[in-house]
DNA sequence: CTACCAGTAAACAAGG
DNA sequence: TCCTTGTTTACTGGTA
């Protein structure tokens, strides 16, 4: 498809749904994230405050916390997207046009397993249809709009092919219907996310997450005032957050991203991983604080129900588990017949985006069916949130014995410096 | 030099 | 019939 033919292409609708999630998406503190934070972490303290004041750590854990919980059934998904996420469609070029970056039709510094992890992320039901897939990379990524069209089967052969990725139908009976639906295995997902993160400093050419990105990026999500070293306790702290998500997830044992990215080009059958019952065991209670209601996916497909569970087990996603498992003809047809839903189908439903997974969500369907099952995301939020302090607590440590570190090497630097004077 | 990976092109099949 | 989607194979270029 040409891009021209982009038109026909639900894009410009798609803009407009995504828009609306991105702004129910915003995150609980992204309304104060709006609100000026002139209050704000270092904000004018000493140089040497920083690193030791618990203040901006406590704000990167809030960032974190965000982050998790952005994964948790917001519509964000991407950690360092989520961190830039200030509940507005900000994407845009945006995504990698960083400062450093003036050309926003210049090539996206992100593999095509990346942009298909992020746009599959960055959907409400972290399933997308190829189609969509395709616009949400046009839409982010004007390169692409240009570009010669192969990018499409780029795109298509990444998704057969990564094992990142898996294929769930739409509908009950469609073994090989058209337009499936896609969907990041959250098996890989630490390992994406990584991939994410390291990208961009392990590319040469693309700069949008170096430090300075990162740290302004950081900057939009409150931090102010960070410091490279701030940064990089961030990074840390992003790390460590992937890593304690890692701990939450059941299915233990991330590869390696080369390893599980080394998978794809195996050329198998992608859909051999683990069979619906590990994945019915992988099913954490702690999910679903998205009511969004495209759990109606075939409940017949174990991909679908892998998709289902284990999305919701590994980043306590958006995926409402008090339907993920209701067969489909169970599932009172409001939705009609398909399985999938596209923005457009659920966006006067959810605000449940917009729930933060902190603050219950009171609506309609969700609030009813949801009240208890939302108790058990806010538990697992509350003990991230534990997690995430006690992390905050040893990276303080960490960032004290570095600051001593740096002190004791200026004081080191200094002594020498006076003794070559004499 | 080799192996690996990502990207690209293309052929083909199936389905709408 | 045409288009889209999905799979597979082959090849190329970059990188470690």
């Amino acid at each position: 498809m040409t891009p021209d033919k982009r038109a026909e292409t639900p894009g410009a609708e798609k803009v407009a749904g995504l828009s609306q999630i991105y702004k129910m998406g915003s995150l609980p503190e992204a309304g104060d994230a709006a609100r000026p934070k002139a209050t704000l972490v270092g904000s004018d303290s000493a140089d040497d405050d920083e690193l030791t004041n618990l203040n901006w750590l406590h704000e990167s854990s809030n960032l974190l916390t965000n982050l998790r919980l952005g994964s948790a059934g917001l519509p964000v998904v991407s950690p360092l997207y989520d961190i830039e996420g200030d509940g507005m469609p900000s994407f845009g070029p945006l995504c990698y046009q960083s400062p450093e970056k003036p050309s926003a039709t210049a090539k996206p510094p992100y593999s095509f397993s990346l942009l298909i992890y992020m746009a599959i992320e960055h959907s409400p039901n972290k399933c997308l249809p190829v189609k969509e897939i395709y616009s949400w990379i046009l839409d982010r990524f004007p390169y692409f709009a240009t570009a010669p069209t192969g990018w499409k089967n780029s795109v298509r052969h990444n998704l057969s092919l990564n094992k990142c990725f898996q294929k769930v139908e739409r509908s009950h009976g469609k073994v090989n219907g058209k337009g499936s639906l896609w969907c990041v295995d959250p098996e890989y997902k630490p390992n994406l996310m990584q991939a994410l993160k390291k990208q961009p400093f392990s590319s040469p050419q693309s700069a949008s997450l170096s430090p300075h990105y990162l740290s302004s990026v950081l900057q939009q999500s409150q931090v102010q005032t960070l410091k490279e070293s701030d940064i990089d306790a961030a990074t840390a702290m992003i790390l460590l957050n992937t890593s304690i998500e890692q701990e939450i997830l059941e299915c233990e044992k991330p590869l390696p991203l080369k390893t599980s990215l080394q998978k794809k080009r195996s050329y198998g059958s992608a859909f051999s991983a683990p069979s619906a019952v590990q994945l019915q065991e992988s099913h954490s209670p702690a999910s679903s604080i998205d009511p969004k209601a495209d759990h109606t996916y075939s409940a017949s497909s174990v991909a679908t129900q892998r998709c289902a569970s284990r999305a919701s087990t590994s980043s306590l996603s958006s995926v409402d588990e008090g339907d993920e498992f209701t067969p489909k003809s169970s599932h009172g047809g409001s939705e009609g017949s398909e399985g999938f839903h596209s923005e457009e189908d659920t966006e006067d439903e959810d605000d449940p985006l917009g729930d933060s997974g902190y603050a219950p969500h009171a609506h309609g369907d969700s609030a009813l069916k949801g009240q208890p099952g939302k108790k058990m995301p806010r538990q697992s939020c509350h003990e991230i949130d534990e997690e995430l302090k006690e992390a905050a607590g040893s990276l303080l440590h960490l960032a004290g014995i570095r600051t001593c570190l740096g002190s004791l090497i200026s004081t080191a630097k200094a002594q020498s410096q006076k003794h070559r004077e004499k």
